[in-house]
DNA sequence: CAATTAATTGCTAAATATGCAATAATATAA
DNA sequence: TTATATTATTGCATATTTAGCAATTAATTG
């Protein structure tokens, strides 16, 4: 018992397993799909008898999942639902979806809403046009870093670090025949103010987007606006991409950003 | 001590404060807001005392977070977090199919799945019976809006805009002889909570079509499921219909769908 | 300012989790 | 296929942790 622990700060008044849960909860998460027991054990730092344990907890409370055949273990939907009701509750998504709703209603085209997750930019909301475009989107879908308008704007704004490993990731897959400058996109990217991007596949989407701050000047979302190449205007100058400004603005300013 | 608790599949090798745990964390979610240790108690079940304790280790798991003015606690980042990862990994299809497969061996007969597509209706996945009528179905096949139970449920559940110009053309098609009364099919639909249709074409075919919606309780695909009549019951209070609809609200379900 | 109500903490009996080792189930190699 | 290695799962005894209670403190309310 140490209720009684001799270091102060350290484990006073809590409930041990609760924390112990947590960290084999955010093992099973890091993986980023199924995973088998050692593995989880060993990202959690615990014997493996003991993951299993935790793992059982987890099941029966639905914050995971076992697959039946395969035995793999992943979150479960009762952490969606804590999921979605961390992003309901995020103050960023209150005060987002008026203004991208009055801007969807002005450009016409879908707005989409992201924040940085560990796979890239994770798209949380979404205004959809009323003529909308197939693309394979939904709330939690990513959004590659290096070929996107709104992969631009994290690349730009977040610190580096944070984005290396994707960036890496992204260049290794695309590698010899075309190249890529991450430093001109950067570069031309914090000039603009916003991303700018032609999505050159059978669609030909043409893409906006711009970052929305938070009251530590830091890069908190992104709002991104597409449409088809020709019917979408996305010149810096023009209505779309001063509009889309106008409202990331009026975001980050509700946000608590104050430009320096 | 009760790991041989005499009720063997109750409690069996788990961690109990986990399970707990993720009851106050719950009750934290639930609120939709910050809330007080009383009112989480509550929610929870538990005493305050022991509440607090949780509430604790939850906090410094970051999983929650209290208010450093008013005491409130609310969902944490890790929360967010664990969420987005939730998220990502969500894939319509990949939560369907099982589902679909059990409904299948239920009611005996093909199951399909469609989302909404540019051309209507369109099948992404499908579970074939197995004495398999002759349908010409395949995936990426379109059923039409206005005289197929699926499309019934697009047509009910989906923005007017979205549908109207297939509802035109379709009515454009079958114009003078037999009209069709469009506001009657939804208000039926609506009803109903399925879409319900016999085919009488030399088939005669007998169809049921149930919603499955999204985290924002948008119609975001499906399930329809159908026999010959005279073989398939379709009437709504029939155990076919009941299973449909059990199906098509576990998938809800697990795509986030949580009732109003 | 008194009176309620809510939040937080110390204490120890009693329930729980851990480590270990055995066993079962899978995967991998031969 | 069979043998071998790896991984997953479970039982048990005991050391550790938790739950309940009651005391204390803080916050609200009349």
């Amino acid at each position: 018992m140490n209720r009684a622990n001799k270091n102060p700060s350290d484990n006073v008044g809590g409930v041990q397993s609760v924390e112990v849960g947590t960290r084999v909860l955010l093992a099973v998460k890091s993986g980023g799909g199924p995973m088998g027991l050692k593995k989880i054990a060993d990202l959690a730092g615990l014997p493996a008898a003991n993951t299993r344990r935790y793992l059982v907890s987890l099941i029966r409370s639905g914050l995971v999942e076992q697959d039946a055949t395969t035995g793999k273990y992943d979150l479960g939907s009762v952490a969606l639902q804590i999921g979605l009701a961390a992003i309901t509750g995020l103050n960023l998504v209150r005060t987002a979806v008026p203004v991208m709703t009055e801007l969807r209603e002005l450009v016409g085209e879908t707005v989409v809403l992201t924040v940085w997750g560990d796979h890239g930019p994770t798209i949380i909301h979404w205004e959809e046009s009323l003529a909308p475009i197939t693309v394979n989107t939904r709330i939690g879908s990513v959004f590659p870093v290096l070929n996107t308008a709104t992969g631009h704007v994290y690349l730009t704004w977040l610190p580096r670090q944070q984005t290396r490993d994707l960036v890496k990731q992204e260049l290794r897959q695309r590698s010899k025949d075309n190249p890529i400058d991450v430093e001109a996109i950067i570069e031309t990217t914090k000039n603009n103010g916003m991303g700018r991007f032609f999505i050159e596949d059978m669609r030909s989407l043409s893409t906006l987007a711009a970052p929305i701050f938070d009251h530590e000047a830091k890069l908190a979302a992104v709002i991104t606006t597409y449409g088809y190449k020709g019917k979408f205007d996305n010149s810096l100058s023009g209505s779309n991409a001063k509009a889309l400004k106008k409202a990331a603005n009026e975001i980050s300013y509700k946000m608590g950003f104050n430009e320096e």
